[in-house]
Formats: C-alpha cells, sequence, structure tokens
DNA sequence: GCTCGCTCACTTGTGTACCAGTGATCGGAT
DNA sequence: ATCCGATCACTGGTACACAAGTGAGCGAGC
C-alpha cells in the first residue's frame, strides 16, 4: 500500500456517524440495563413514561408519540399487558381503537424508575461537560427529523 | 396539575439522549435503506467495509473490530455467505477459529458501495453546519465508551 | 503429558425495529 | 343510503442486539 494516499477519501467506519449512532446507543443500552438491574426494557420503560404523563392513548397515537412502528409497539404493549403494568380496552367511540393506559402497578413501578431513568441518561453523559450534553443532545435533536 | 413546578426534575422522554439517540438512528437507517435501495442491511455492510480494509480475520476478531457480538456476528455473516458476499474456512492454524474473507462479488459490491456510504454520512449530517457535524462526530466518540 | 483456564463458534431465548399486506371500521362526499 | 379513501390493529417476514450457556480446542504451567 505504498501508494495509499492519505489526503484521498478513505472510508474509515469508525468515524461514520451510523457506526457511532450505534455505538452510542450501545453504550446506552448496557447503563440501562445494569440501571434497571433488568426489571424492564428500555422500549417498555418510554411507553410507560409516555402513558403516564399523557394519559389513556390509543395504541398507534401511542406509537407516534414515542416513534415507534404499530408493529412495534404492538409487541411492547403485549409484554406490558403480560407484567401487569397496563390495561387495553376497546375505545366505545370507535370500534377500532385499543386504548391503553397504566394500571395503578404500571403508575407506581414507572414513578419508581423516574429517577433512576434520570440516572441513566447523567451516567450516559458523564464523559462530557456540562456544555457538551447540552450541545450533544441540540444536535441529536437537530438530525433526527 | 395547578402545583406543577417547571423547575422541578420534570421527566421529558424527547429531552434524554436514550431517546434522541434511538430517533437519531431511526432516521439514519432510513436514509441507509433509502440510499442502498435495500440492497443490503447497515450490519452487513459495515462486515464487508472492515473485511475490506484487514482482509482476512476470524468471526469473534471481525465482531470485536466493528463492535458487534458474537451471536450477531454468526446471524450476519451467515446472510452475506447466502448472498454469496463472504467466504469462510476454518484456520490451519487453529482448529476453533472460522475465517472470514470477502469474495470477489463481494469486494466489487464494497467498492461501489463505499461512495453510497459516505453520501448516507453526509445526508444524515445535512441538517448540521461542517462545524456542528464534526462536534456531534467527536460527542459521540466520546459517550461510545 | 495432563490439567486448568481461556477462547472460539454456536445455540437458545428475549426484545426491539421496520416493511408490506390484511380486514374491520370510520367519516366525508355524493 | 352508499361508496371510498383513510385509519386502526394486526400478521408474517427479515434483521439486528445481547445474555447465558455449551462443547471443542488451545496453551501455559506443573
Amino acid at each position: 500500500m505504498s501508494g495509499d494516499r492519505n489526503n484521498e477519501t478513505r472510508y474509515l467506519l469508525e468515524e461514520q456517524v451510523g457506526f457511532l449512532l450505534r455505538k452510542a446507543n450501545q453504550r446506552h443500552r448496557l447503563i440501562f440495563s445494569t440501571e434497571v438491574d433488568n426489571e424492564i426494557a428500555p422500549a417498555q420503560f418510554s411507553v410507560l413514561a409516555k402513558l403516564h404523563e399523557v394519559g389513556a392513548v390509543s395504541q398507534n397515537q401511542l406509537g407516534r408519540l414515542i416513534a415507534l412502528d404499530s408493529a412495534t409497539v404492538k409487541g411492547v404493549v403485549e409484554r406490558l399487558l403480560a407484567a401487569g403494568y397496563v390495561h387495553r380496552e376497546r375505545s366505545p367511540d370507535d370500534a377500532r381503537l385499543r386504548i391503553i393506559q397504566l394500571t395503578d402497578e404500571g403508575r407506581i413501578t414507572v414513578e419508581r424508575l423516574l429517577p433512576v431513568a434520570e440516572r441513566i441518561t447523567e451516567l450516559t453523559l458523564a464523559p462530557l461537560s456540562e456544555q457538551e450534553a447540552k450541545t450533544l443532545v441540540r444536535l441529536l435533536s437537530t438530525i433526527s427529523l
């Protein structure tokens, strides 16, 4: 490789955003599962947190709120139902809708986990300064549509 | 909610790094699949790009290079084998190892896709200025361990 | 030369994540 | 009233992603 010009467009996987986003996600997931001690999975927590914020919603609506495909929501909700954290019922107004809301146990669980979630965010951002953390959040928001 | 103090620790899912990382990844995947026209999946491309860079490696070694679990590598390599892009053989030196390397077709394919991959990176970072893009890459690297 | 700790690839099981397609249902326009 | 485009939940299929455990094989030290 004696003719290798390093001013040329040399593709370095490690510098590509896609690769870095995957790695960053990886580390976040690790921190997440450690902190919640495998009590709940990330997507499931997102659902609980959102339901805690907005109350009762239909499944599709829920998916839109947390950016999850309706097929994915199905699975996540299914597991939360099995765990007894949420409750599902047909809407009296629209026979197509399935309204999801927290059970008492679900509400108690989210409220207990919210501080843990904040700690997870903190730990994930720990290698950065306060300022850098803010910047990262801003830049990520910008490229997320 | 009249007593809601907004200087309190109000948990906003949309501001959590974990959520943003997932969304950013989501957009990146969308751009990826559009640009490669579903010819190949992201993890598969990572493998091809890495093999193109380093030549022949064992499966575990490969996994370490691109941060993939050995169970995940198995599946990805399996699909690349089926597509005829890589080639797998036992190491003569160490009976445990399975050496993976590109086939001619694999090499031709990666070389064709490398410019596309750069375009994917560009498109993903398009909402940011040059400076911001650099910053994002730096910050992501920092929090990825 | 045998044991022991390690690595390797693999398996099983769970949990996202998305696409494409389906049938029931809704609501507005005719 | 009926039709029609849209929405809803769901299904089946593909592709990561990781934890935990397995058996074969390696190599250092005794």
